[in-house]
DNA sequence: CTGTATCCAGGATGATACTG
DNA sequence: CAGTATCATCCTGGATACAG
C-alpha cells in the first residue's frame, strides 16, 4: 500500500487533492473570505482582520496565494509605503464554495451549541 | 498582533475556519469523495483507493471523520471481519462544495498543463 | 507601513512491526 | 481483514529581531 511520496497521482481525485491544497492550510481559506467581504485591503488591516497571525505567515501565505493566482497584490511606490491586495477573477471564483462551506460551519456550531 | 492561540475567536469566520479543520488535512478530501462516488466502502478498498496512504493514517482519518459525524462505520462481527464506511447526512451535504471545488481544480490544471 | 531573516517547537505524517 | 503500537521524520507555523 506505500511506494514513494507523488505530488500529484493520476488519480480521478487529483483535481481535488489540487483544490484542497491551494486553500488549505491555517489561514488560506480566512483571508479569501475577508478579500471577498472587503473587496481591497492593505497588509495590516488584514494583518487586524485576522486574530493572531504573525507577519511572517501573513506574508507566506499571501505570496502562495499570489502564487497560485488567486489573489492580486498592488504596491503603491510611496513612503511609508502602501500595498493593497484584492481577488483576481480565478480566486473570486473560490468564493460560492467558500459560502456554502462558511452555511455549513454555521449551522454546525448551532447544532454543537444550542 | 499576538496575544495567545485561540481554538477558535469569536469573529465571523470561525465557521470558515470550523469548516476548514473537519475537511483539511491530508487524505480527507479525497476520502470523502470516494465514498460520495461508491456510497460504501470497506477499509481495504478505501486503503486501495487512496495512493500510498498507510494503515495509520487511514484508520487516523476515518476515525477523525466519524468523530465529526461525517461518516459512518458500520461493523460486521464476521470472521474475516468487515468493516464498511458511508457518508452521513451530514457528510452528504459537504458533497455539492467538494464537488464544485474538484471542478475549479480541474479547470485550473487544464490551464496549467495545456 | 510592509515586510525579511533566523531559529526552533510541536504537530502531522511516515515506516515498520505486530494482533484479534 | 481491519486495525494498533511505537518510533522516526518532516514540515508547518511560532517567536523574535531587524530592515527599506
Amino acid at each position: 500500500m506505500k511506494k514513494t511520496q507523488k505530488e500529484c497521482p493520476d488519480t480521478p481525485t487529483c483535481s481535488v487533492d489540487y483544490a484542497f491544497k491551494r486553500i488549505g492550510g491555517k489561514y488560506k481559506g480566512r483571508i479569501l473570505w475577508y478579500l471577498h467581504e472587503h473587496m481591497i485591503l492593505r497588509y495590516g488591516e488584514l494583518g487586524r482582520k485576522v486574530p493572531d497571525i504573525t507577519t511572517k505567515m501573513l506574508t507566506q501565505t499571501l505570496r502562495e496565494l499570489e502564487k497560485d493566482n488567486l489573489v492580486d497584490r498592488k504596491v503603491y511606490h510611496e513612503v511609508p509605503p502602501k500595498v493593497e491586495y484584492s481577488l483576481t477573477e480565478v480566486g473570486k471564483e473560490l468564493i460560492p464554495f467558500i459560502s456554502y462551506l462558511k452555511e455549513w460551519g454555521d449551522k454546525q456550531i448551532e447544532k454543537t451549541n444550542p
